[in-house]
DNA sequence: GTCTGCATTATTGTAGACAATAATACCTAA
DNA sequence: TTAGGTATTATTGTCTACAATAATGCAGAC
């Protein structure tokens, strides 16, 4: 390494996709790869990685010899995005139901907490992270690492969708539901606590605008709008 | 281009894809950069990408400052995979079964028939391709972009996860078990178009060999046995 | 005879330079 | 004045060379 940069690919991908979540990057704007390369001084090889990496979580798009764009997710793909959460986050609940350990529960209740501080203090960055955080850590203690990697692409389709598409102000997915939720998975109640996430899910989509009108614009015409 | 290399990513990817799935390339075995590139007479540079997107459909595990290797996926992982199809794939024959039209029904029957001349005619190549393609396919006109995604990385790890773990020779998800589950759907019949996927999937998992003494091995151990 | 430390070799990671392509501005002609 | 074509600019794609790191082989000491 002949530079020694001071921040990784890693890093890179963590601001971009904190910039996008906090609608700082708008959808559709242009990542120039030598103006990136300019913000993080890395060379533009290391760029490029991160946009890949960006690209496989479903945030931006890299359309070949015109470079990378921060996505626009259909209403369609919102909906669909939501369509398998709900499938696969209700049979995991139903399979921490059924074998969950002590010290996992403690976990899942040590995040609520934590989720709990940061909506009293309204620290958005937190609230952003923490939120979609039980979703993944729920993940991480259903299962093997496949999972956690199945939740963890979801979770960030989820956060750039609600960029996208929320209407209020407030950031959906609140600490309270969490809890019900983990409470019903420690009493072992299958049947409350999938009835619990297939609602909560649906609640959290709801909340958005995915208003068929808005299925539109894909650049332009939100512009115009 | 100074050279005008004759492969692209893409194909570099279907290659070693395939060699994969025909079980050619052992879970692993390291995919040396240098080696690829002369072998496709490309430069490391594309190689490197095609490694990348490999590592993203969770066929080769990249390791820093060591190389990319073959995964062998674990039973845990194995058993997850087919865990999410079988959540994923339950809701999208559902969806289908409340709306699917005549073109997509027709589609699904032309693939089926496909997947018979294949498996009659023994082309390894075509039925591997074919056999995950109809789930594919399943996904294409279940909905979106992001659904269709969804289930390519899904299959592609499947296709590893046979290749891995399969102990008959016949390759399993055969195509009169994908016709019962058509015909279901063209009939509307819910209930069973999702018992079928369900037993269908499950007869696909209970096919391979996942029995715990084989999560031990990771690649010495393995060679040892 | 075996273990530890060092030198060598091979492989990956990074950067910078160059080529190709797409977008833009400008100029000319009708 | 506008349409079309051309030249320019900017951006991405690719390759090659070099630096850093990990693995391997070898030698020497205990």
């Amino acid at each position: 390494m002949t530079e020694q940069s001071g921040v990784s690919t890693q890093q890179i991908v963590e601001r971009v996709w904190l910039s996008i979540a906090e609608r700082r990057l708008r959808p559709g704007v242009q990542l120039k790869e030598g103006q990136l390369a300019t913000i993080f001084d890395v060379s533009r090889a290391r760029i490029r990685q991160a946009l890949v990496a960006l690209e496989r979580d479903g945030l931006v798009m890299i359309i070949p010899n015109r470079g990378a764009f921060v996505c626009q997710p259909s209403v369609d793909e919102a909906r669909d995005v939501f369509f398998v959460r709900r499938a696969v986050e209700r049979r995991i609940v139903e399979r921490l139901c059924q074998s969950i350990s002590k010290v996992n529960v403690a976990r899942l209740r040590t995040h609520i907490s934590k989720e709990r501080t940061a909506n009293t203090q309204n620290v958005t960055t937190d609230i952003i992270k923490l939120s979609g955080g039980f979703h993944l850590l729920l993940g991480e203690v259903a299962g093997s690492d496949f999972l956690f990697a199945t939740m963890r692409d979801l979770i960030a389709r989820s956060s750039l969708i609600t960029a996208v598409y929320r209407n209020t102000n407030r950031f959906n997915c609140g600490p309270d539901e969490h809890a019900e939720i983990v409470e019903a998975i420690a009493r072992g109640d299958v049947s409350t606590a999938t009835k619990l996430m297939e609602h909560h899910l649906e609640h959290v989509e709801t909340e958005l605008d995915l208003s068929e009108i808005r299925d539109l614009p894909h650049d332009l015409r939100s512009a115009l709008a």
